[in-house]
DNA sequence: AATGAAAGTTTCCCCTGTAAACATGGGCGT
DNA sequence: ACGCCCATGTTTACAGGGGAAACTTTCATT
């Protein structure tokens, strides 16, 4: 963002310095048109100066979709850290954080889930995704020791559990949670209407 | 598709196809990156004859969006229908028929919840959208009649099951339902655990 | 038949992704 | 200290896409 005018030839860290750029302009406007030119421009470099620490724009794409990742864990964590002992309530923290974090920086959160970010060409992308996704799951298996959540198979609660958040996540995103008449509180509401089925 | 060679100057009815040439295309090949040019060359014309039709790309790609709209309700709709009177088989039975949809034709229905397929900007798509949607609510609003699922606001209901069906088509697209080892049949567990939770 | 709108085509421009060739300069072996 | 290598930049070049503008062909209408 802010460079010293002299910078010298060689950057530095010009592969973070990318990466920043291209994650704050992916904040900055909604429904952003990816080009890698641009990046490097507002980078101040060359446009084929990328090209040095990324083989071709996807792959700064799935990177910036693993930062995404990586900090959808540390957001999620940290809501269900703080919150109250009960599972129940970790949950919907955990769901809430999920579901704000989409909604403040909606166009990294659709890049993380987008076919641009393909999982299956990174395994370093798909690793954090599953780390992620791992929380979810850690939280379930300690709820169900406790007898908190009913002892159906753990699969079936993760699943159950990270599909909803994601797709109340992707459906605010798409404002199709709030213009219809959907309730004052949608996303509290059906998170209630789920663990109603989750809970013992 | 096939065109007989000796086509007139003037097409007939080449708004129709161009749409379907380029849906061909997106079920086609997976994560295709969508090209208004190749869709006019298969199609067979010059590059710039869809500009007489659709403004600029993005109304093409909203346009297909549109169309997947109106198929998947038809396909669930019909999946509903000729399911028992169960309210809770008919909405198992669409969620399945939405999820088949989604797994059957991945780039249309990542398209259909992309940016790209900005709702906002054509309110025949949004009407598209909504009118889906309503088919769950009014499987729902019916079954809450009846008794069959709880008396909880209709519309967290709606929101809950949407985005429960919506979340588990995205995973399954990405592959995250299968190769994780998530139950035999992590869709059916997923939606009994929600179902757990909707049904009286 | 004349004509004007609708629906194609050609041509043009600018932008993007990406490859190749060239430039720079910091760190290493001697 | 010197020189050289290589990582990391830059410039240049090219193909392909989106979209505007101007031209052309039909068809329907009078």
């Amino acid at each position: 963002m802010s460079e010293t005018k002299d910078r010298p030839y060689h950057h530095g860290d010009l592969r973070r310095a990318l990466t920043d750029t291209a994650l704050a302009m992916l904040a900055a406007s909604r429904n952003w048109s990816f080009t890698l030119r641009e990046v490097a421009r507002r980078t101040g470099v060359s446009h084929a100066a990328p090209y040095k620490h990324f083989r071709d724009r996807e792959e700064l794409l799935r990177e910036l979709a693993r930062i995404g990742f990586v900090r959808l864990g540390r957001v999620m964590t940290a809501a269900m850290a703080s919150d109250g002992p009960s599972a129940r309530a970790k949950f919907i923290a955990g769901a809430r954080a999920c579901i704000d974090f989409a909604l403040d920086d909606p166009g990294l959160y659709r890049l993380m889930f987008s076919g641009d970010a393909d999982k299956a060409a990174d395994p370093r992308l798909h690793d954090a995704a599953m780390e992620t996704f791992g929380i979810f799951l850690h939280l379930l298996q300690k709820g169900q020791r406790d007898g908190s959540f009913r002892p159906v198979a753990t699969n079936a609660l993760a699943a159950a559990g990270w599909a909803q958040v994601h797709g109340l996540a992707m459906l605010a995103i798409d404002g199709q949670l709030l213009e219809e008449k959907v309730g004052t509180e949608p996303v509290r509401a059906a998170l209630d209407v789920l663990l109603d089925g989750m809970c013992a």
